[in-house]
DNA sequence: ATGCATGAGAA
DNA sequence: TCTCATGCATA
């Protein structure tokens, strides 16, 4: 049975007094789901230490309803394409709100093109594609025709093999180009950047190879990367999060992001060794979630078989299969929802069952890549 | 390291 | 509602 899901929210955090309670630690106190509004701008590393009192989760919840404090985050650089640059980002920007100054190399891309995280392995190519325009003017060059774990992308004949083959995919506009230009460029040959221009899976492969390396031998745990990546330029990351990206268990798009942050780290880190780098820790208030459900294995099983059917199943199915599994329904709409969002990462999904893969149209990215890490 | 969860933004 | 980025809590 699952936990205590039932279990609602209990709010009741009012001392919001506790907050600035940390000794001299209260900088970085301040990302925390702010991160989230900065994280557009963050690119450019403004450093600036934005005096945002932690707004939680929760706290962010009640306003962002009404227009809070926080411009909406200008969740613009969604679109990083790792390929495109060629000039075509103005069409859009009708709808950033407010863009701060992103840097060139991430170029964003309308958000009618979803661009999406798999861009995985086939990145390198779309530098050398001419932009291709379309007869909108918009150019959609991405190459996120599939993961090419091997160099071969199995989208490069149909229209867009990477989404799912529902209906809220792809555009009318890019469905008719035919032909993906991404498909077997592994790599020019070229993946020891540090930051210049979009990188490439194999690029990210080897930064986050090495970052991990590096980050170990200089002693430092996920949780303090996380962290000092809040002291140095204001966006707080948990420990998750360097994990998942140590791991390559980001999509494209948020590893391109992430690489430069954690690039930069490295630098400091490296020049700083040696000194005590003040880790403060911010406590983590007390922000009351939903407990964690544990769906028990049978269950999972009978989820993972409707999902192998089914990968994005109507309301009202969610609403049965929740109660033929005695489950609430929002846990099985999220448990639907996670289980699409790991198979759009790059690695594997651990439990697949063989034979059943591409069922929903997604090709599941399963090429062994993945270190063992330790 | 990973499962379940939250929330903003886009459809 | 879904996706996507992200993280608390937990195995």
């Amino acid at each position: 049975m699952a936990t205590t899901a039932s279990n609602r929210y209990s709010i009741l955090t009012s001392s919001s007094s506790i907050v600035h309670a940390e000794p001299g630690g209260m900088q970085q106190a301040t990302a925390y789901r702010d991160a989230h509004t900065l994280l557009q701008s963050d690119y450019t590393l403004q450093g600036n230490g934005h005096p945002l009192s932690h707004a939680h989760q929760w706290i962010t919840a009640l306003s962002h309803g009404e227009g809070g404090p926080w411009p909406s985050s200008p969740l613009n650089e969604q679109d990083i394409k790792p390929t495109v640059q060629s000039g075509r980002e103005e069409l859009h920007n009708s709808s950033n709100l407010q863009h701060q100054q992103r840097p060139p190399h991430l170029a964003q891309q309308p958000h009618g093109t979803h661009p999406d995280s798999r861009a995985w392995r086939t990145t390198t190519a779309a530098h050398s594609m001419p932009s291709m325009s379309t007869s909108n003017g918009q150019s959609l060059i991405y190459s996120q025709s599939g993961f090419s774990v091997n160099g071969v992308i199995p989208s490069s004949g149909h229209h867009h093999a990477l989404r799912d083959t529902h209906d809220d995919h792809h555009s009318p506009h890019l469905s008719d180009h035919g032909h993906q230009q991404s498909q077997h460029q592994q790599h020019q040959g070229h993946h020891d950047h540090s930051d210049e221009d979009t990188p490439t899976s194999d690029d990210l492969e080897q930064f986050a190879k090495q970052f991990k390396q590096r980050r170990i031998k200089l002693g430092f745990t996920q949780a303090d990367v996380g962290l000092a990546l809040g002291t140095l330029y204001g966006n707080v990351f948990s420990q998750t999060t360097i994990c998942r990206f140590e791991a390559l268990q980001l999509s494209f798009k948020n590893m391109c992001k992430l690489k430069p942050l954690l690039n930069k780290w490295l630098e400091e880190a490296d020049s700083t060794s040696g000194n005590p780098t003040s880790l403060d820790k911010i406590a983590a208030q007390g922000r009351k979630r939903k407990k964690r459900t544990s769906i028990e294995v049978s269950v999972k099983g009978a989820l993972e078989s409707h999902f192998l059917k089914c990968p994005k199943p109507p309301a009202q199915e969610i609403s049965s299969l929740a109660d033929s599994l005695q489950l609430e329904k929002e846990v099985v709409r999220v448990w639907f929802c996670n289980r699409r969002q790991k198979e759009k990462r790059m690695t594997p999904v651990g439990g697949l069952l063989p034979g059943t893969e591409d069922v929903y149209g997604d090709t599941p990215p399963h090429h062994g890549v993945q270190t063992p890490v330790e």
